[in-house]
DNA sequence: CAAATAATGTTATATATTTCACAAAATATA
DNA sequence: TATATTTTGTGAAATATATAACATTATTTG
């Protein structure tokens, strides 16, 4: 990078500060020289600038953009999990407050929300959050915390007490695996005790679980099979769950997506 | 345009809302169609996304930006506030517990934070939280509560007291206004109280501030010029600040980046 | 001022993206 | 259930963009 190169890249960062793309011919155009020379210059640039599709714009720092996860964990069951949340989707009324688990298994319930209703969404979850931040009719109450990475989610002592003062309408509680002796349980302990006040404390219960799930247990139980209203599965093992609660009267609700 | 276009369109300018841009194989997965129904679902909108270089981008049609959004901000001054923050980076000490105001101005801060130091961060930004997020050697505690899109920040009664519960070695605290007689100020109220907070209980308050808002006044005031340690600003403006400043023993110590 | 070096411009080539036309699938309608 | 309609997927052709090699023009330096 040479010292004219430098000014001009000054110049067009300055021109594409208040966003928007610039032509690479109104770059060339704007500094007297060739569009090669242009390329050059971001080339040979700190990456502050680039291009994208023949214009200029400014390098969207990692670092300040949310984490948006399609992860791999997702990728593999984004359909099932799609399925089960426009089900989900579906039991959401104008002006409910919902609790939304962390994880990623209840990301698309969010995609699935009418965007119509008003909504408060309750979580203790970053993914959650961020993507909840962008719905302008939904009011968002993130429970904060200490940050656990793992999960993407927040731990904290006062959340028990936190969520068991809010009215919620409905939980929507995911988990890492479903048995139906032992109940429904989680990889991480801190996750335990916001979701068992938010089962405690919420009208309607609902588990959203894909069938991958189901038999399998894991390190931190939170919760009987019975604590759920509704539980949202899939496939051949959430079709044996449902017949076996066939005609049960106190036990969930088995709804098939 | 069709009802599962429409959908689709949502989530896409969900995913693109806070600027960025968003690969066209990456838009075909996040919603399970191929590329081209992508492309077909651009192209029957109403121009609200469009595509540069095989990636959707939001068109820079004011109409269709965020009401209120801070990337616009951060474009203007961008190259200050990363003077101001690297001047304050070297501040921080290894083993600190910083609290980060919300704004856009302390977002250079992260990315001038060593990667090498174990940091705790105090914050009540999304932003800020996002970005901390990503840190492998800092704890992140987030203060959540009631989501206000404007500051990108949270807020909420419990707020005040969690703070003066934390030891916070060095409060980086930001403001929209600075005025010698009058104080630091902000345009929202409920940042009043976390700010109040932070320099309440922190050991060392830190203001770092742009030129552009020194003799600026906005709504909220939140403390006056002598309850900071530091002051980091630049310009004609803070040149003047610094020396009427000079000799003082007991008001804020001015640095200039 | 001429040789050497650096910077820029031009052209051709390689690569990627966009468009188009048609086939396949899904959905709606009779 | 068969037929029409809509919606979506695929691959080839057209177009645009990115890269690389070399020619040209400036700029420096002895």
């Amino acid at each position: 990078m040479n010292a004219r190169s430098g000014q001009r890249l000054a110049r067009l960062q300055e021109a594409l500060s208040r966003g928007g793309t610039l032509p690479l011919t109104e770059a060339a155009k704007l500094c007297n020289v060739s569009e090669m020379t242009i390329r050059r210059d971001v080339a040979a640039s700190d990456g502050s600038v680039k291009f994208l599709g023949g214009h200029l714009i400014m390098a969207e720092d990692p670092l300040y953009r949310p984490v948006y996860n399609l992860d791999e964990e997702q990728g593999s069951h984004a359909l099932v999990k799609q399925c089960l949340c426009q089900r989900a989707a579906a039991l959401i009324e104008d002006g409910d407050t919902l609790f939304i688990d962390c994880g990623t298994t209840l990301m698309p319930l969010i995609e699935a929300l009418d965007r119509d209703m008003t909504l408060t969404v309750v979580t203790y979850a970053l993914n959650v959050g961020n993507a909840v931040s962008r719905l302008p009719n939904v009011r968002l109450l993130l429970l904060g915390g200490l940050y656990y990475s793992s999960s993407m989610s927040f731990g904290g002592d006062e959340m028990d007490a936190a969520i068991r003062r809010l009215g919620i309408n409905k939980a929507f509680i995911s988990a890492a695996g479903l048995h139906a002796g032992r109940g429904a349980s989680c990889f991480h302990f801190h996750e335990v005790a916001p979701k068992q006040a938010a089962i405690a404390s919420a009208m309607q219960r609902i588990l959203v679980i894909d069938d991958s799930k189901l038999d399998v247990i894991r390190p931190a139980f939170f919760a009987s099979l019975d604590s759920f209203d509704i539980i949202i599965t899939n496939g051949e093992a959430g079709l044996a769950l449902q017949e076996s609660h066939q005609g049960v009267a106190a036990g969930p609700q088995i709804l098939l997506a």
